[in-house]
DNA sequence: TAAGTCAACTAAACCGGTTTGTTGATTCGG
DNA sequence: CCGAATCAACAAACCGGTTTAGTTGACTTA
């Protein structure tokens, strides 16, 4: 009477096989008549069976999931419009192919190690997405002795034997720089976000090639933490140095809404005196006034691109490559302008 | 040769003891003798051993761990700082007991029974989070049906056998419109999210109730949805309207921020001649110019006792009743001001 | 016609834990 | 000093699948 859910052996009973050939039939497996297979199939239509994935993780031992781990301060979390697109791309990928997305969110570094051992140590997960990499990432070393499988974003700086899913950020930096230039800026400042982790890092360089490029000297940098908080001291920091400059390319858009609206606090008229630019092409970079030039990023597409990647490391069929993304968009709006003349 | 991880039999063997032993060791029941449990434990100690989570879930029949299913328009889903915050704090509850979140984020409500269905029939989670309540939510009787433990965040229309987490949006609202009133506004807006939502639905008439206790017309109402988008159209229907507000209360900082710019941009100052608030006080709020008016809730905190909570229930020992969180906090900063003289 | 091949299928072992009788050794009450 | 109660510990069954090693019978093949 209990209505437990049927077993693979309720399904090979009514269709009159052992249980072994039930799971033959379910996993495509030869062996298996098709008169058989189409029998059990329906014995277990019938009786709405699905195997239970708790029975299939001990025999195969997959966990069939996959698993994040984010070292973030929560307060700051969410000002980050990343994650949960980049999250959104991951799920389109897995939920076709019945995986599951297993996220760990750490208050830090120290707790991060830990998240990955237990991860693997519990077995709950078959490979892990490894985001925000920094200079010398040791997770690099600790996922290549955990018995999981990875992909990094973008490409680390210390050997990695994971396949790396890569947005490159530089050329939309260069893009920013090359259009500020057209336009006569010649002080081009950039505000970047902390130097220890890679993406900081390379928009930074970005910034410094393209500069270099354009015959331009390296404007003042402003090291910042891509927080609204942070992007608006590092603005303060640069408008009051000794040459402010006329344009600022800042490394993500929160904090470029953060210095649009100080220099506004400042009675500085932005674009006709500072030229502004954001970076990745938030829904309300374009819904500030005046509208936030940036880059417009795919962190959906990175996702799904990742996901498959990783599902394919994990598959262990082929071997899995690098894959690069489709460039990042270029967006002229109403927060850059010609450099004024005055200057 | 093969290093394998050990099983609870390689336990037993160097203990000397038998399998059963070392689980009634392990997970503390008695029948075993303080000096036997003492070497199985150092015998697990020595060869690292944990029990695997695979071979417990089939035998004890759970998941350990929760789940929680988005229906969201992923572009959307970066705007809304609530749920990495949110999932944070249920981290912050989940890990020391060693228990895992897993995350589904489906395109539309029509993927969401689905994701809830397969999540149970997998047996991948033993419980779920109900967030985003919406009017005469399908999403309870559904889950009343599923064998997954479950709780809400706030409490739904509808019947529901789940205990309910709540924050207290509508004391918020009443806040803001009460410091508005104090200041002489007397025609105060709203900016809603879509009315499907219970928290849009009691933002708004809790905006409804406060103006009629401070003895005010309710002011014209705006149906947005939570998109900077949607917060900017709204701003400017309300503005165009026959009796423009002199004071506008968005559902939310995102339509606030948006509805601040679109503002500024047709050269209606703020404060001066317009007040605008926003609701969640995300990190952005502070630094935009003028700093907005906002109210603060904490998500993090949800997360954790929602978290809390649900463990509760699917540990069944004690009924868990309905948990109201701390008040939310109205922080008054420069986008408010008395209502213009001249109005 | 005996031996060999092959497809179709079964029985049983296995994954690594938990749980349920059952057994021996101790302790206790009378 | 004996039968009953108590307790530590064990062996085996169980969770629900997958996988391997056989078994069977039909069909070739020499």
């Amino acid at each position: 009477m209990a209505n437990r859910r049927p077993t693979i052996s309720d399904v090979a009973r009514r269709a009159g096989v052992s249980k072994g050939s039930v799971s033959f039939a379910l996993n495509g497996r030869d062996g298996v008549s098709e008169a058989t297979r189409e029998r059990i199939l329906s014995a277990a239509g019938e009786l709405g069976w699905t195997p239970s994935l708790r029975a299939r993780s001990l025999s195969t031992s997959r966990a069939h999931a996959v698993g994040m781990v984010l070292a973030r301060d929560p307060a700051l979390l969410g000002a980050d419009p990343f994650f949960p697109a980049f999250i959104a791309g991951v799920e389109s990928a897995l939920a076709p192919v019945g995986q599951a997305l297993l996220l760990q969110v750490v208050p830090d570094q120290a707790d991060e190690f830990e998240a990955y051992r237990r991860l693997a140590d519990q077995g709950r997960v078959d490979g892990v997405f490894i985001a925000d990499l920094r200079a010398n990432d040791p997770r690099i070393e600790l996922l290549a002795e955990l018995p999981l499988a990875a992909v990094t974003l973008n490409r680390p700086d210390v050997d990695s034997p994971f396949p790396a899913v890569c947005e490159d950020d530089r050329a939309g930096i260069a893009l920013l720089v090359r259009s500020l230039a057209d336009e006569g800026h010649t002080r081009i400042s950039h505000v970047s976000g902390p130097m220890e982790y890679l993406h900081a890092r390379n928009r930074r360089q970005a910034w410094e090639e393209a500069l270099i490029n354009a015959d331009l000297a390296p404007g003042p940098l402003a090291v910042a933490d891509f927080t609204a908080a942070g992007g608006r001291k590092a603005t303060e920091q640069l408008l009051d140095g000794p040459s402010p400059p006329t344009a600022i390319i800042y490394a993500n858009d929160l904090m470029a809404i953060a210095g649009l609206s100080s220099a506004q606090q400042r009675g500085i008229g932005v674009p006709d005196q500072l030229s502004i630019t954001g970076f990745g092409g938030s829904e309300l970079s374009a819904h500030v006034h005046p509208a936030l030039t940036t880059v417009i990023s795919d962190p959906f597409g990175w996702g799904q691109s990742a996901a498959s990647a990783l599902l394919g490391v994990i598959d262990g069929n082929q071997p899995v490559t690098d894959i690069a993304l489709p460039p990042v968009q270029l967006v002229l709006r109403a927060s850059t302008g010609p450099a004024p003349s005055g200057a």
